[in-house]
DNA sequence: CATCTTATAAATGTATACATTATTATTTTT
DNA sequence: AAAAATAATAATGTATACATTTATAAGATG
């Protein structure tokens, strides 16, 4: 309902604003400075903050107002373990529809994230694409838009791990395994190795975000 | 942050309003209405529908505009489906920091849901704060605030079976058996009948749904 | 006669102005 | 001097007015 133009630009570039660390974190942030400087009044503002609110990127601050929540590697291994839960369950209910068309759309989006020239955001993006794309397949609207919903959490963090190290070479590998398992209708294999690639992940994120914690 | 005394009251009351039925299904909600219905100006109106639309009460129609979402077995057997996995993910984090002072707040909540003179609503909240108390002692807020909102979505399938059959007793029956393998440290047993809990609850539900929808 | 185009009406999105609440600074009191 | 109470400031919440978009209906055209 919230979705026009404005509002809608308004949102991703808060959104990739943050990522950036262009806004002040942990201090809540005043809706008039906001309108000001993305030149719109306070109305449209209001309804992109609350939206940013429900997707955990902003937090509570005071007894009104928000504020840009700190990267926690306690949300970072919750949104994980959600997912290591909840993405093999609708795995299982999506086997059975996985045409061999769906399964081609998931192997040209695991070849177009070979392309080493990737930025960190398209590389997200197509890796989401991915899962999604085998996910869709299940007809489970309310556990696909949760699964959604985690990883829109998760995208924050996304560009603190896969840049550095190569992580991407591994987890592409998962991909293909997984992408095999299912081709061979090997679901459990399949379950477990998704299980087993978001836990990974997670592990050196984490760890990451522990180690500069302590710094 | 849009959760001063009218909006917050609006929100109650566009709730209940829904669970009651006073509202028209499936069909476009319009601003101007409920603004002149509740008193208000479009502006609260607006905020209360983006945040039901966010917790599952209200889908998107058409292209803009919002509605009231109709009841779906699909729908709840997926939240009950993802309670299923979480809750006893959560309850194993709990474990460690059960005292017997929160063991005893969750069982005087259940000692209140004993009393028969309870309304739906008001049982369907005690209910849902035996369960949060013991949840709220794992630390966890992220997955925490997921299970709430499972927990908030699925409250509008609430009122449906706990009224008929005489549901509540085995409902009581489990929450007594977990609350005693909690007592004994029997963590393992008590995830084990938490799950069923849910799933048990679900299956009825579930049932009634389908069965609804064919008449 | 069906379909596409266009114009009208009605809804939502946004801006400005005002009311209310929360925060801060000051003052008063013990 | 410290703490509580109170006034002043600054923020958010809400209402009204306007702009834009969407849906609907009338009309033109093949």
């Amino acid at each position: 309902m919230a979705d026009k133009q404005l509002a809608q630009s308004l949102y991703e570039q808060l959104k990739q604003d943050i990522r950036e660390h262009k806004l002040p974190v942990e201090v809540a942030l005043k809706q008039e400075e906001l309108a000001a400087q993305y030149g719109v009044s306070r109305i449209p503002i209001r309804d992109v903050l609350q939206k940013l609110k429900n997707e955990g990127w902003l937090v509570q601050s005071g007894k009104c107002g928000v504020m840009i929540a700190s990267l926690s590697a306690q949300e970072a291994e919750d949104l994980s373990l959600m997912r290591q839960y909840l993405e093999p369950l609708i795995l299982g209910y999506a086997q059975h529809n996985l045409t061999n068309n769906i399964l081609g759309q998931a192997e040209d989006l695991l070849v177009a994230l070979d392309n080493k020239q990737l930025s960190v955001s398209e590389c997200g993006e197509l890796n989401w694409q991915f899962h999604a794309c085998l996910y869709q397949a299940a007809n489970r609207p309310t556990l696909f838009n949760t699964i959604i919903s985690l990883h829109q959490q998760c995208s924050r963090y996304i560009g603190f791990h896969n840049t550095q190290l190569n992580y991407n070479t591994t987890s592409q590998d998962e991909h293909y395994q997984l992408l095999d398992a299912l081709k061979n209708k090997q679901l459990e294999l399949a379950q477990s190795i998704l299980k087993q690639h978001i836990a990974q992940a997670s592990c050196q994120l984490v760890a990451y975000l522990q180690a500069e914690h302590k710094s």
